[in-house]
DNA sequence: TAGCTGACTTTGGTTTATCTAAGTCAGCCG
DNA sequence: CGGCTGACTTAGATAAACCAAAGTCAGCTA
């Protein structure tokens, strides 16, 4: 594995899943929406205010969350109110949700307040806490100083 | 929890840790050079080749994962060369990799290559592919529908 | 039907990120 | 001791992200 990542070149450059995940959401305020999302944040104005953006830059980056189908607009009703569209997490957008997991367990541990950390990620069923982790397919926790990285199929050589 | 979000409102703003963690690795460059640190790249030209950056943008940027604690310069000699000093990861670096691999594995996900992904990332003891999973203190494998928001102790109330 | 409100859009300007091209500089090699 | 090389830095320019303030507009409510 040491030769594969000795010899290798500019071929991550051209099909990289992170370069490509990054072009979606590589950019403070897209991530800051998404969590918002889930939260449950729905509004638009709520989500320029939580977020601490401005309007014109919330419009531009919930129309791509949109377009980009991380999020979905649907229709709703309060009382007395006319229709509107809410802005509602996709499932393409809570599978970001480990991101943003462990960007949290991070600011957590490395950039946190004194007073601790101001939420607390449960699990719904049971109400421990919930952290992102490496795990193998043959069922081991891994820690950042075990992972291996090695040629998968999409590997374009220069 | 639902009247906790419900009343919540701009409290999050002021103590986040994953605004705080934007902060510090909040910017496409940033993330990609700590791809390359976690697949060995040590030295600097590499990192501004291999990212895809210029040099002016590979210094500004490793000069400030340096400052803030994410990788380290350590001395080095190749036979015939003078000394010089390679980026290391450190701890706190290193700690970062799961936001790498939750990001990796969405953008496997969502927006791959037909060819599937360039890099398969193993457990060096098994060589097992490995994922992020999120899981709770009691055990449990957690699905990103599954988690409750709920106040932490470094709340700040308006 | 007039007014209010939520959800944006428009305008104009600043800051941050990035580029290319060229320059500096330290120290081993010959 | 003079040149080469790797590791940057400087300069000048463009593009992207962001802001505040004001404007638009649709459709309930009264």
């Amino acid at each position: 594995m040491t030769e594969f990542l000795d010899q290798r070149d500019d071929w991550l450059t051209t099909n990289c899943s992170i370069a490509r995940a990054l072009e979606v959401v590589g950019n403070r305020s897209t991530l800051l929406l998404l969590r918002e999302a889930s939260f449950g944040t729905r509004r638009f104005d709520d989500f320029a205010r939580r977020v601490g953006i401005s309007e014109p830059v919330a419009a531009a980056r919930l129309k791509r969350l949109v377009a980009d189908g991380l999020l979905e607009l649907r229709p709703y009703r309060q009382p007395g109110q006319r229709t509107r569209d809410e802005y509602v997490l996709t499932a393409k957008g809570q599978e970001l949700l480990p991101v943003l997991v462990a960007l949290r367990q991070w600011g957590d541990s490395w950039a946190a307040d004194e007073a601790g950390p101001s939420v607390r990620v449960e699990h719904h069923d049971c109400g421990a806490v919930v952290h992102a982790r490496l795990r193998c397919e043959a069922g081991h926790d891994v820690t950042p100083g075990e992972l291996d990285v090695r040629p998968g199929p999409g590997l374009l050589r220069p």
